[in-house]
DNA sequence: AGCTATTTATAATG
DNA sequence: TCATTATAAATAGCT
């Protein structure tokens, strides 16, 4: 790391395409499932996903959450496809319900955000280390079970990131995955 | 993705070391931080980080977490790393006093694994989508809270990984063309 | 796992 | 920033 401060970016620039690359490679000729964060110098972020980042990094954090999907058929991103279009057709169905009785629960949920433990009424800022210890896991334990239910929302999303992210490259392993896109864009994501 | 399963698994080994190996050196030629998370086709998670998988995962998803560390005098992983020192030693000290009352409280933490939301009972089964998208920002702003605090208790053990995943081991692998450096080699970086 | 022919990435330069 | 090219590095195919 002894280049000057413009060589390095352009350095960095053309590693970093370079490594994007390489990951897209891998992710398609081997069916891995990739993820890549890179901050610059600078520190701007950039990343690569495949199928997209945000499933790697709840499948890393938090496997026990795709165990399901596993059993959902086949293996990897495939399951994941599969197992995103149920729930999301699920998801559909249930929307309509929802919205109805949605906005009469706003009041209620709202306190939510004043979150309690136990009965007690503790700020977070007042707890030490042993009590955020534990405070910690019953987050993580309410986490996962919303994140269970959350995902359903998130796979409209999810699933356009992943035919966005899959502009292909090389020459010999140029290849398109073929996804049900449906939904808006909400991130984009390079 | 045209492969047999055996020369597939062949393929993804070396392409995997490679990639890490181009992630490494772009880290280290450029003084980017980079993450990556890789599933094999059969599912098993390998993953790179310098400075460490959690490091770059926490900074993508929570980046104003790292606000405050960026205003603690340079850049980077070395603010990141004089943040984490100062709050290691904050820790350290709060730690033997913490640990006296902490039992204490147990009983009145384990509660809060029955999280509640407002003062209804409701269990997250029973949320629908409007409530679940409501509850979800509760959890994350929460989440953002403890993660602050949290990050103190786990400063320690990240730092141990910062430096256990920075043995140098080969100098550099210089080799001719004047002025032209490759990159230095890092021996485990995964 | 090692070897080598070939392809690909990239540092330097325009 | 883009293009070229000489060279280093990665890797597919094979053993």
């Amino acid at each position: 790391m002894v280049k000057d401060s413009s060589c390095r970016q352009v350095t960095f620039s053309k590693r970093r395409t370079g490594l994007f690359k390489k990951a897209n490679e891998l992710a398609t000729l081997c069916g891995a499932e990739v993820g890549i964060i890179v901050f610059s110098p600078g520190g701007k972020p950039y990343s690569f996903g495949n199928p997209n980042v945000r499933y790697i990094i709840d499948r890393f954090l938090k496997p026990n959450l795709y165990k399901k999907m596993a059993n959902n058929s086949s293996v990897g991103a495939k399951a994941y496809e599969e197992t995103m279009n149920e729930l999301h057709d699920n998801h559909v169905k249930q929307l309509s319900e929802e919205k109805l009785r949605g906005e009469a629960i706003d009041g209620e949920i709202a306190k939510g955000k004043g979150l309690v433990i136990g009965r007690g009424c503790k700020k977070i800022d007042e707890l030490g280390f042993e009590e955020l210890e534990k405070f910690k896991e019953s987050l993580d334990e309410l986490d996962d079970k919303v994140k269970e239910r959350v995902m359903e929302m998130e796979a409209s999303s999810t699933l356009l990131m992943l035919s966005n992210n899959n502009k292909l490259v090389t020459g010999s392993c140029v290849k398109k995955r073929s996804v049900r896109v449906r939904a808006i864009a909400k991130k984009s994501y390079f």
